[in-house]
DNA sequence: CCCAAAAACTTACGTATGTGAACTTTGAAA
DNA sequence: TTTCAAAGTTCACATACGTAAGTTTTTGGG
């Protein structure tokens, strides 16, 4: 039953739901709501790809069904900082209509395919689904206090430290809506990409994987990363994972224990 | 007239109403709408004391009427990250609510005036008022814009261009709510509390200021700032504007001038 | 006006991280 | 299977910034 589901669900916003299903539970009529929302309008891009540029004006929300991307912004010299990673069941921006114009970029790493939701209709969802718009705010908070967390990364941690934290966080993040097996997980992203979230250099990046390898803390070969023992690796980065805001029950279930409980 | 009014309003949310209106005109029912949610409760700080702690349930948003405050986070070896800065007009977490716990502090600098609007009172006052709904959104997406930008400071400047920056931004938002006296404004904020806000130790952040000092693009004396040439420090600091998405016309009055035009 | 405490400032020295320029490996397309 | 560009890795050296421990100046309460 749940694997003919799950084939049928690909291509819709199941990420979306099981990430939103971690501060609240959606009743048969609420996920139907966010599926009818979701599969509008598809988009596919290309991996390193913009999907909004600075300057453009948002006319629509983009949600992530699947791939990677992120939020950067590059200054005159050509310096550029990854702001944001937006990963499957991601929104960028859920109100940004009122604002005139993008003051940053959203790229993909991966080739992506996203949901482009109109004004309206997130509108209309909202209007009629209070529990959504409920699960909407904690979203948007959730990704205000990532932003936070980020401020302190990059003001505070050692090289180390930042990229320990950022693994941490994008490992616990993906666990929640269902990409992780185990204790490891894709990560499609370069040295470069974690140097420019990082605020580090390439060649410090490499230094830092290095020596959480030797340490034994990931394991990390071309582009899965496992996590031996977490808890080892967030007390190194001194990560608290209360920023992530997951205080409701029966989270934290990876693929296969999420299908023996809906089984 | 203006000067029997501004003697009425001490006490009041002028800074508010100010910042919001650089967004969107405000009718007179707007404005006396947000004088009354926000003269309800009145509570008076002391300068280093905490408004609300990491873990504490938040109960209200709090309404910065007077005085500067910021959220801070502090690691467990005792780093401490000022995060964002909160001057008077701003608003702690509109929706903050929907939170179980506090993420992290904040704290007063100097004195601090505040409103605390309850949960009923913002959603009335919303409720009845579209134009500020449409405001107070606009004040959550400018305040996740600086966050952002915190996050391009910290991990892409030098510690001349962040401390450069930081003081653009300050300068900036203190003009929006009428704070400023023309190249000039108050600046009551420690090096030790700014070297915490851009990663820098205290005395790295007293070499920028002395260089800063130097090269005559700015004149701080005690807790007066003066920035004689703000293009000429935005250059120096790559500051660009666009991120506070002042695009509504009739901006930028300083106190004087807004006398000027209010007479 | 005095005095203690806080803030500002200074110095000498140490180091985490950056830069530039290789060389090596990987992986996907031909 | 070959090829080529991208990614990863390494090295030698440079530097922006941190640390520790002062001294001096400013501030504000009594």
């Amino acid at each position: 039953m749940w694997l003919r589901f799950r084939v049928a669900v690909v291509g819709m916003p199941q990420h979306l739901i099981r990430k939103l299903e971690q501060f609240t539970r959606l009743s048969a009529s609420n996920r139907q709501a966010v599926v009818n929302t979701a599969t509008q309008k598809v988009r596919f891009l290309g991996a390193h790809q913009d999907i909004i540029s600075e300057g453009d004006a948002p006319e629509h929300v983009n949600l992530i069904l699947e791939g990677w991307a992120y939020r950067y912004k590059q200054l005159e010299d050509g310096r550029r900082q990854i702001i944001s990673f937006f990963l499957p069941g991601d929104l960028c921006d859920p109100h940004v209509f009122v604002l005139r114009e993008m003051d940053h970029a959203i790229g993909t790493i991966t080739p992506v395919r996203l949901a482009e939701i109109h004004r309206d209709q997130m509108l209309r969802l909202t209007d009629e689904h209070p529990r959504i718009t409920q699960a909407l705010w904690w979203e948007t908070l959730v990704t205000a206090a990532i932003q936070r967390e980020w401020t302190v990364n990059l003001g505070q941690r050692t090289g180390l430290e930042r990229i320990g934290h950022l693994l941490c966080e994008l490992f616990i993040r993906l666990r929640g809506v269902g990409l992780t097996e185990g204790d490891s997980c894709l990560l499609p992203v370069t040295q470069v990409e974690l140097g420019d979230a990082t605020g580090l250099s390439n060649v410090h990046v490499n230094r830092v994987l290095q020596e959480l390898r030797a340490s034994g803390l990931i394991v990390l070969r071309g582009k899965r990363l496992s996590i031996p023992d977490l808890r080892a690796l967030q007390a190194v980065a001194q990560f608290n994972v209360n920023y992530l805001h997951l205080d409701r029950e029966g989270r934290h279930l990876d693929a296969n224990e999420s299908e023996r409980v809906s089984a």
